[in-house]
RNA sequence: CAGCCAGGCCGUUCUAUCGCUAUUUAUUCCGGUGUUUGCCGGCAUGAAUAGAGGAAAGUCGGGACAACGCAGAGCGCCAUACUUCCUAACAGGAAGGUUCCGCAUGAUGCGGAAACAGCAAGUGCCGCAGAAAAUAACCGCCUAUGUCGUAGCUUUUGUUGAGGCAAGCCAGCCUUCGCUAAAGCUACGGCAGGCAAGGGUGAAAACGCAGGGUAAGAGCCUACGUCUUGCUGUGGUGACACAGCAAGGGGGUAAACCUUAUGGGUUGCAAGACCAAAUAUCCCGGCGAUUAAGGGCUGCUCGUCCGAUGCCGGUGGGUAGGUUGCUGGAAUUGCACAGUGAUGUGCAAUCCAGAUAAAUGAUAGAAGCCUGAUAAUUAUCAGGAACAGAAUCCCGCUUACAGGCCUGGCUGACUC
RNA sequence: GGUCCAGUAGCUCAGUUGGAUAGAGCAACAGCCUUCUAAGCUGUCGGUCCCAGGUUCGAGUCCUGGCUGGAUCA
């Protein structure tokens, strides 16, 4: 599979924003609070995410660029395995990371915590399901 | 060669793998349309090309562009403030003037700073201290002038009060005498008045200093100095400089109100235009219904336009997707010319980000750079790499910044 | 992205037209009262007036630049 990361992958839609913060999970794995919601009408792909880091804990745009961009291609290179669990089922689900750490951590360490995330992700949607 | 100051410039590069956005192009699939090989739109995949800054930042000036009706007048408000020039414009820049500061010096030179129009148009303010903080007068100085009082002196008038001369009486005469009145002079004091030299304060004290002058004094007068305004001459486009003449008389504060001159209509790309979607002319309160309420993005007034299925406020509901504006421009690079310079002109070449929960990246390695250590002029090891991320565009300013390069000046050391 | 506002004691706020020890309430601390606590009374402590520069004799106040926090506009 590849590891792509388009604009459909991403969520930006206003209305489904606002419904996953306020109908959507959530759980905390440091340093992420993940919001998750299973919509049930599909898109082109089995899941969109949305990456949020705090004004308030980066002040300076580059610092936030900086976490942004590791998050995202952590995400990126790992994301298969949910793909595939997702796969049959029809409906989308929408993921919300927001970054609480106040420090910009290495890749390496965040990519221990976003394998960590998506296993959980996907042992909520086989509760789910079975 | 090193250090300091000023100005200008640059502000990592390459390879591999996996990605993101835009444009062009090819293919598969889907949707719409059409009589076929067509056209339009979308998803995916492949290829090519391009993809953050000197400050992208602060949003402090100024414009382009857009809306406010095709915006008109007055007041208010705001901004600017030595001169000339540059610029589309500016609170920007260049060159110069003036004042102040620093360094060196024999004149003078070099460098830096300046909200640098007007308190000499009016008004206001200047705590405490101090006599006084602005048409002065508390202490003090003066008594020229006016007036009153006291004392003394002189002159004159009157008086027999005292004494004397003379004498029989009436009268008379005399005085370093007294008294009375007037005038004058002198001294002292009071009042009116004159003066601002001196007075320990204060951030600041009514031009400085010398002579004259006066009752005492004072720019009151004069010379010199300093300053302001006006005029003339010379030089300069001009600010201004130099010289001369005349008048003047001066506390500070305009980042106090203000005056003068000049400029500014207001709001901003979340401006604005178009397409799609969505519904409720629900309900409550107020105003008005033709002499009109109210509104049209301007602080007020006038003017002007719209205005009856009307307007304002509240509550509640729906939609919040896309296209455009949007990047070819006061553009970039090079050369030549003009100018002290900012800058301008001409020619040639080039097209150089357009995202939208918001792309321009991640991982690994190498090169070069900096710091430290070890051996000694080159290696090895370890660490580091600043400030910082486009959001309509442009020109400035301001602020942040590791390291490096260039030019000029000054200082020191060494060599010749 | 544009526009606008605020910053004073631990907290909430005053502070006039620049003028000298920057005030008030709550809180904190100490004492009185009470068997003890609360309440009450008395007193004390506590300030880089967001920061830097300038104007002025003098700045919390005026001007310029910066920092921080907030509001608002489809």
């Amino acid at each position: 599979m590849r590891q792509t990361f388009k604009k459909g992958e991403r969520l930006h839609s206003k209305k489904f924003i606002e419904n996953l913060f306020s109908e959507g999970q959530s759980f905390y794995l440091y340093p992420f609070k993940i919001f998750y919601l299973n919509s049930e009408s599909r898109q082109n792909y089995p899941a969109q995410i949305l990456i949020s880091v705090s004004k308030r804990s980066f002040r300076k745009a580059t610092e936030r660029n900086k976490v942004k961009r590791l998050v995202r291609e952590t995400y990126r290179m790992n994301k298969e395995k949910l793909y595939n669990r997702r796969e049959e089922s029809k409906g989308q689900l929408l993921i919300g990371l927001i970054y609480t750490a106040k420090t910009i951590m290495t890749y390496a360490e965040i990519e221990r915590k976003i394998i960590l995330i998506l296993q959980r992700l996907i042992e909520q949607d086989e509760q789910a399901a079975g």
